[in-house]
DNA sequence: CCCTGATTCGC
DNA sequence: GCGAATCAGG
């Protein structure tokens, strides 16, 4: 992929929007989010300043000078990161035949007690679960969601397995509905 | 650990 | 100009 007007534009209102340069790549596509980092800083819009036009303009010392110097290139963790880099998308989702769906009921690890979810997040929690990755106990990874679906006693069972929010063991939706805040527990008429 | 942007430098 | 590798901070 190569930075075409357009492509440009869309860096240039997202940055300016405040979206990180992960979001941004990805949205683009076929870039990483160092092309992203890498772009913004030639366009000269690392600051955030849209209209400011006052440019800083700090500039670093150019430690080129010698022949052959080379920064002593320090290996903390050489450790080689196999990332998908840039895949189309795995949208679309058939969705199979799925009848029961978390009875809300039983399958809430956390909380034992009182487990009335608030609508929203029982909506986004099912919204969620459409998209689950559906992954058994052998799939399940530090980043996947943990959350079970289903029934443990029967083959109905399964964890969400999307990306966790940060240090939660759960994705986005659940841990909304794992980590109710105590307050927001009215009596639901069931 | 994950994520963020910043910088360097070979291509 | 481009962006992977790396650095540095949260």
């Amino acid at each position: 992929m190569s930075w075409t007007d357009e492509r440009v534009e869309i860096l240039k209102k997202m940055w300016g929007e405040g979206q990180s340069a992960s979001v941004i790549a990805k949205e683009l596509g076929g870039v990483t989010r160092n092309a992203v980092i890498g772009k913004v800083h030639r366009l000269g819009l690392s600051n955030r300043s849209g209209g400011g036009s006052k440019a800083p303009a700090k500039e670093k010392a150019a430690p080129k000078t010698a022949a052959k110097a080379k920064t002593p290139p320090k290996k903390a963790t050489p450790k080689k990161e196999a990332e998908p880099a840039s895949k189309p998308a795995a949208d679309i989702k058939p969705i199979p035949a799925r009848k029961q769906i978390i009875p809300a009921g039983q399958p809430l690890p956390p909380q034992p007690s009182a487990n009335e979810i608030s609508p929203e997040a029982l909506a986004s929690v099912r919204e969620v679960e459409k998209g689950a990755k559906k992954l058994n106990l052998m799939e399940l990874t530090e980043r996947t969601c943990k959350w079970p679906i289903g029934d443990p006693a029967t083959e109905d069972f399964w964890f969400c397995g999307l990306t966790v929010q940060q240090g939660k063991p759960y994705c986005e939706a659940h841990v909304g509905v794992a980590f109710q805040p105590m307050s927001s527990r009215r009596d639901r008429k069931r």
